[in-house]
DNA sequence: TCGGTTACGTAC
DNA sequence: GACGTACGTAACCGAG
């Protein structure tokens, strides 16, 4: 017999603050209901409990606030959004006939605690549904936890490695530490850390007290101080067993829960999905979950693997999930391959255990072979979850894939960016399936993926393979049906290749350049750093806005700018205001540029290159962005500086691999040109078509100028990039220095020039209004529900979305396909030149000095004709020794 | 201590 | 609040 006993408190808040805004058409607040329903079907479905009963804190102070008054005082008071909700909470834990148990004076702890007792002496096994660390200390042989969001369940092992002492006496090492958030003191001074040591030396609490006078310094000095606060302390953290509540055990025995009273609520509520749930009679059984029906099958010998290549040459596609030793690709040693060929089913084949089963594995040569057969046979196409990864972790092995069906990940990202795409999320959403999370298997991720005893590894690997070949099957069709399978082959899906092998060649760094930058930016700092505090009379953490704003604002009575959300603003452009009339401001921008400089960059990234090589791997991410560009990540290398002069000599360390050049190619105002392509506004397309300046023309269009100034031009750009923002009058102004009336008259000249811009936009508008999203040239979607918002600035800020996509998500598109296209003529003219980096317009080599004429030709060649435009497609193609000169 | 949030700043 | 898309760092802070 398992009874669950759920603490109710924990999760009314933290339903509250981990589910979105979320109301009724009327504005009653419904996130924590919904979170808390979530919860309770999630335990149910999982689980099936045979009792279940749900705690709650009674209203009003317990016998903690007598002893003392500060107990909890710190905490704010419960949001009014989340008070309202609470009552209702209630109401739905009746209807589903769960037993609810609360007791004036007493927390919903102690009730646990009781009750959790209790029961373990009666020899029950009893489950604590709770992610509060407070309930540790009841957790034990027959007692544990399960925390249902981060779907870990606590016993004594994980106490253990929390506290560092069995769950018995984990209320001594609360004693030393106390709690900042229940407001119980401990000894100041003492965290965690320390608290254990004590603890595992002198056993409990009164020991240490006793022995005091053995423990040197300070620490000593505190514990001699503070004992009766300690001893408070652990009087506070021990939750009381004895709560006067006779509860029978038979009373907690699950029923069948009221449906037209669920019903009702859950229509009061507006929770479409679960009244459908409900419908279909989902609840309570296994159904609202799919059923775990897979089996997976461990390949030990050479004969198995044989019918398994026999079965895969026989389907033509197959699917394939890796499991390894590291999440960094480059890092990560094989450990094991699934493959899949049907849904329901899934072969393992280990090949790096060192666990339970591992004495018979194949041996890895005889595996690779097998995998490199499958990828050289040209008959055969891969699917998989995230396929770049799959392909870098084999890449080691010098196995290169031969063709791709298609990628789940990339398949989600492209029908709607902006859900996530991990397997987990895209299992429920799609299947209503649960995958088995890698902490399960990896025993909250302690052990390495090679430690897990085969049979284990096969159930978790299998399944992934499974299950992304069912993805596949339900996502790739529907590409098809939305315009976007094109995309997805021709584009997206090649791509995913191209950036592993960018990501595999990496980027050689200068190490001993930037150490020599870094010891000059010192030196900067160092200097500023004096006359700052001198200035400022003090000295103080000048990389804290907390601590500027007091110097600048309150000490020196400097005037505010804009505020933040906590106090008053020191970014740069406050700070630049001030500098026009005192000297401390200028000094600080000045700090902050090298510092950011240093720490960010100058600093940073020799940490993250290789040792062995000198080069820096980044990760091209491709399904992150809600317009489809790619992002860059350990390091970013997409945010280099260059506009700056000292930022700019960070790109000088970026260096070719001897005998080679590095080759920057990058798009001339490539946004600007795909706004007169989408709206073929005749002044703005004749002005590329003639080769025009085109800001200068924009000028001349304003200020209705046949010549035009520097300042002109610079205004003209800045209105030029503003309107593919959707930049309003007030920002424009701003930016320009002018006044809001006048930069609301050049906008308004601008559409008056540019009616055909002003006429794309509003059809743009129109469409995203009535089909609910955008789309670029080539079909990329990116939904925007904001649209229809009832807050108006929610609409404008949606309104921009809709704006800038096309532009931003086109450009991204043509770059990529300029990527596939390039990576294939390379590799057909049996080049050496190799692709290393995409910055959004820009794409950068790494050219063997022979080739450069050849590649500059075919780059060129290949970015300009990526498409026919109305307006020609021009590329700056420059070349040196380092990045800041191939600029 | 650790992970999430905020402020800031870099790129296109 | 008021200009779109990202990522990283330091400081700060705590019902997760």
């Amino acid at each position: 017999m398992r009874i669950f006993l759920i603490d109710g408190q924990s999760y009314i808040y933290r339903a509250f603050y981990a589910v979105r805004e979320l109301s009724t058409a009327s504005g009653f607040p419904t996130n924590a209901i919904f979170g808390f329903v979530n919860m309770l079907q999630r335990v149910q479905d999982t689980y099936q409990p045979s009792h279940l009963a749900i705690i709650f804190d009674a209203p009003g102070k317990t016998f903690r606030h007598e002893r003392y008054s500060e107990y909890k005082a710190n905490r704010q008071s419960m949001p009014d959004a989340l008070r309202q909700q609470i009552p209702r909470i209630k109401e739905v834990v009746a209807a589903y006939r769960i037993p609810a148990i609360e007791l004036a004076g007493y927390e919903a702890d102690d009730i646990l605690a009781t009750l959790a007792g209790r029961w373990d002496r009666d020899g029950a096994e009893v489950v604590l549904v709770s992610g509060d660390k407070d309930l540790m200390q009841l957790v034990s042989e027959r007692v544990t936890m399960l925390d249902t969001m981060k779907n870990k369940i606590i016993g004594i092992e994980e106490v253990r490695a929390k506290f560092g002492v069995e769950p018995g006496r984990v209320v001594e090492v609360q004693a030393l530490m106390g709690d900042s958030t229940d407001n119980i003191p401990g000894i100041p001074g003492v965290g965690p850390k320390t608290a254990m040591k004590l603890i595992a030396e002198w056993h409990d609490l009164e020991n240490v007290l006793r022995h005091s006078d053995a423990i040197k310094g300070k620490l000593g000095h505190r514990i001699r101080d503070n004992s009766e606060l300690a001893r408070l302390s652990k009087e506070l953290a021990t939750l009381c067993r004895e709560v006067p509540l006779e509860v029978e055990l038979d009373s907690l025995v699950c029923q069948e829960p009221d449906i037209d009273r669920l019903r009702e609520l859950f229509g009061e509520f507006e929770f479409r999905r679960l009244l459908d749930d409900l419908d279909a009679g989902w609840e309570f059984s296994l159904d609202d979950e799919a059923a775990k029906t897979g089996r997976y099958e461990v390949v030990r010998t050479a004969d198995q693997l044989q019918h398994v290549l026999d079965q895969i040459r026989a389907a033509k596609t197959y699917c394939l999930d890796t499991e390894t030793t590291a999440l960094n690709p480059l890092d990560a040693e094989l450990v094991g391959v699934a493959l899949s060929v049907r849904e329901e089913h899934a072969w393992y084949v280990p090949v790096g255990h060192t666990a339970a089963g591992a004495e018979a594995q194949l041996p890895r040569q005889t595996v690779l072979a097998a995998l490199r057969s499958l990828f050289e046979d040209a008959s055969l196409s891969l699917i998989g979850q995230n396929l770049k990864y799959d392909i870098l972790v084999l890449a080691k092995y010098e196995l290169w894939p031969g063709r791709l069906a298609g990628d789940t990940m990339l398949a989600s990202y492209l029908l709607d960016p902006a859900t996530r795409h991990n397997l987990n999320d895209l299992a429920w959403e799609h299947l209503h399936y649960s995958m088995t999370s890698y902490e399960e298997v990896t025993d909250g991720a302690k052990k390495g993926f090679a430690e897990v005893a085969v049979e284990a590894a096969a159930g978790y690997s299998g399944e992934d393979a499974d299950i992304t070949l069912r993805l596949a099957q339900r996502l790739f069709p529907r590409l098809d049906d939305e315009d976007m399978g094109e995309l997805f082959s021709e584009v997206e899906l090649p791509l995913a290749l191209v950036l592993a092998r960018m990501e595999l060649a990496g980027i050689l760094v200068d190490r001993d350049f930037l150490a020599g930058l870094s010891a000059e930016f010192s030196q900067h700092r160092s200097r500023l750093e004096h006359d700052i505090y001198e200035l400022a009379g003090e000295e103080f953490n000048i990389a804290s806005p907390q601590q500027l704003q007091r110097i600048l604002f309150d000490k020196l009575g400097l005037p505010r700018g804009k505020k933040t959300k906590t106090g008053s603003s020191t970014d740069s452009s406050v700070l630049e205001g001030l500098a026009e009339r005192y000297p401390l401001p200028a000094r600080i921008l000045s700090y902050r540029g090298f510092a950011k400089l240093q720490s960010t960059y100058v600093d940073a990234l020799p940490k993250l290159m290789r040792p062995d090589t000198g080069r820096l791997h980044t990760s091209f991410n491709q399904t992150v962005t809600a317009t489809g560009r790619l992002s860059s990540s350990n390091p970013n290398l997409q945010n280099i500086p260059i506009r700056s002069e000292e930022g700019r000599r960070i790109r000088a360390a970026f260096v070719p691999t001897p005998g080679h050049l590095l080759v920057s190619a990058d798009y001339s105002q490539i946004e600007l040109r795909l706004l007169a392509h989408l709206s073929r506004d005749p002044v703005l397309v004749e002005s590329f078509r003639r080769g025009q300046d085109v800001h200068a023309r924009t000028a001349t269009e304003l200020f209705g100028t046949e010549t035009v100034s520097p300042d002109q031009r610079r205004q003209a750009k800045t209105i030029n990039f503003g309107i593919i923002y959707g930049m309003g009058a007030h920002r424009l102004g701003r930016s320009l220095g002018i006044p809001f009336k006048t930069a609301q008259g050049y906008i308004d000249q601008y559409f008056a020039r540019y009616h055909g811009i002003k006429g794309y936009m509003d059809g743009v508008l129109d469409s995203a209004r009535e089909r609910g999203y955008v789309t670029t040239l080539h079909g990329r979607r990116r939904y925007v529900p904001d649209l229809r918002s009832t807050n108006r600035q929610v609409v404008s800020a949606a309104e921009r979305v809709a704006i800038n996509t096309p532009i931003q998500g086109t450009a991204a598109d043509l770059i990529k396909i300029a990527m596939v296209a390039i990576d294939r003529r390379l590799h057909e003219h049996g080049l050496a030149t190799r692709m290393l980096l995409q910055v959004h317009d820009e794409l950068l080599f790494e050219v063997p000095e022979q080739e450069l004429q050849t590649v500059t030709r075919h780059v060129r060649e290949v970015m300009e004709g990526v498409a026919a435009l109305e307006v020609p497609l021009e590329v700056e193609i420059g070349q040196g020794r380092s990045w800041a000169e191939a600029h």
